[in-house]
DNA sequence: CCATCTGGATAACGAGCCGTTATAGAATGG
DNA sequence: CCATTCTATAACGGCTCGTTATCCAGATGG
């Protein structure tokens, strides 16, 4: 019935003393002021002002819509100030979830740069593997999850989601074979997973198993999966203490790599792609879209 | 820019989960809540609402909004509610001038009268004689005047503001003559004023010193005022020790009757007008109007 | 696995709000 | 008394903001 317009009229009346002195410092014409008193008179149905001949003033019911005005239009100023600054990188958070060996390289110097940039921007931060991150972007519990698919593999699953999702591609990260040092194959160039046909192998996480097992599908044999774990930093141990060999992707091993394990190419290569997602609406907030950018240029210097 | 409507919407959205349920309780339909959110959306530059899938959910700015709706809605529904009690005579507040003699009787009782009523509506009260009360309500310093007039003469002040103003006949208060009991005249039914043009008067406040003259000059004489008071009281005084005779106005008598005085109809009657004045605009405001009702009432038992 | 249902987006449309300009009328001040 | 200044009103136009009708996607249940 009452709006945020009629009441800023009102009190620019009361301010100014006249409905034309009202009208201009809203950069209205008179008459606009003039009618938009009366429809209030009217939604009211009472004398919100009195006219003593050239002069106007306002009615105790004019003068409480007045007093009204600065609450409302203070807080329609606050809010629409708030929301700009959102909209202008002054203020935001971001959730972003990234899976383990992402969080050591690439996001840490994303975050650095968001946080250079917009200091005011605050970007909290989720390790989880790429099911369960997507799984909360979904959900609305985060609004950027970082995750990885193994090329030509178990796209499948992921797909089927990227289709409704923003998603930008961060990197490609070569897959290595981890060998002890002391391995017959370790002064080798590169090898080919059917070379170590008959060691026993380790393997990490959910997917880098089932991208073992499907690899080595392909190069025609079953692996013997001797240990699994998700840290890499076991994975390595287990390798240098001759207990198997291991797919180890080399993002991981810029960061920690054994002194007793050698990583050597893989015949034919593989490598798996990380992707920086979202959903197409928090794609468009601006503090999302930093965050994005952010972890595309740190994907540059990682890559 | 931003207003009451959309983050009425946006509130609803949140509390409701979907933009069919929001549109719902706010009696609108789904469209209309869905074009809403695009157009803040498009306003204010930014992603407001999250569709994930069937379910929506508010961003961080849409959150913003609606923690801001509450706020607003407040204070716009609490603007209504003061308006409405001022509408519906369970608030208000009346300032009322009258004239010292009709603060004895009528205006009292209407005041009385307006209390029992509307026992929220403030009433406060003014002594001032007419011209000053006109003033004051042409100033907007009053609301109502409670003024009178002389039969006849002296409308000419008054009686152009009048055409402007919203007038209320209350009655008519018949003027007498004041003798001291002893007055050789004192046992007559009536007198004329040329019956006494020998002896001293006292004369009231200047409007009625004024009516006095007025009806001398018409009675042929020029009367010998030998005091002159406002205080009624006083006037009888100074008549009942034989100082002089006055013209009083009943209902000064009815309150205030000296013993030593008698009073006699004046012959040709004379009479002055009393009125409740107040603007077009204030006559409108419901208070006023009930203020000037009560008056009238109070008038017709005191008439 | 398909049918169904629920919820959102979009198009088309209409009413009403709310500005504008033009003009008349009333009050004030020199 | 005239000029100025203020408000009121009429006529008009655009945009906001509803509506209905319809389509499409995602969830759900047999």
């Amino acid at each position: 019935m009452i709006d945020a317009a009629g009441l800023r009229v009102m009190k620019a009346i009361r301010d100014e003393g006249s409905f034309t002195a009202a009208a201009a410092s809203l950069g209205y014409t008179q008459p606009a002021v003039s009618q938009m008193v009366r429809r209030l008179e009217q939604r009211t149905g009472t004398v919100l002002v009195e006219r003593l001949g050239r002069k106007v003033r306002l009615t105790e019911a004019g003068e409480v819509l007045a007093r009204y005005a600065g609450t409302v239009l203070t807080a329609l100023d606050a809010a629409e100030e708030e929301v700009a600054a959102i909209a202008g990188l002054r203020s935001g958070r971001v959730r972003l979830w990234a899976f383990p060996s992402s969080s050591a390289t690439v996001v840490p110097h994303a975050l650095a740069l968001v946080k250079r940039r917009y200091p005011d921007v605050v970007v909290t931060f989720n390790e989880a593997e790429p099911p369960e991150s997507l799984a909360a972007l979904r959900a609305g519990e985060c609004d950027i999850a970082v995750a990885f698919t193994y090329e030509g593999l178990d796209l499948g699953e992921i797909q089927e989601d990227l289709e409704s999702l923003a998603v930008t591609k961060l990197l490609d990260d070569e897959v290595r074979l981890a060998l002890p040092k002391n391995h017959p194959l370790a002064k080798r160039k590169g090898v080919s997973l059917d070379d170590l046909s008959d060691d026993p192998w380790i393997a990490g996480c959910p997917k880098c198993r089932g991208h073992l097992l499907h690899l080595a599908r392909e190069a025609g044999f079953a692996p013997d999966v001797a240990f699994e774990t998700e840290d890499y930093v076991a994975v390595q141990g287990l390798v240098a203490e001759g207990l198997g060999v291991a797919l180890i992707p080399d993002l991981i091993l810029r960061t920690t790599h054994h002194p007793d394990v050698v990583a050597l190419p893989v015949e034919p290569a593989s490598r798996r792609e990380i992707f920086a997602v979202t959903t197409p609406d928090l794609s468009r907030v601006p503090a999302v879209a930093a965050t994005i950018d952010a972890l595309v240029e740190a994907a540059k210097v990682h890559g």
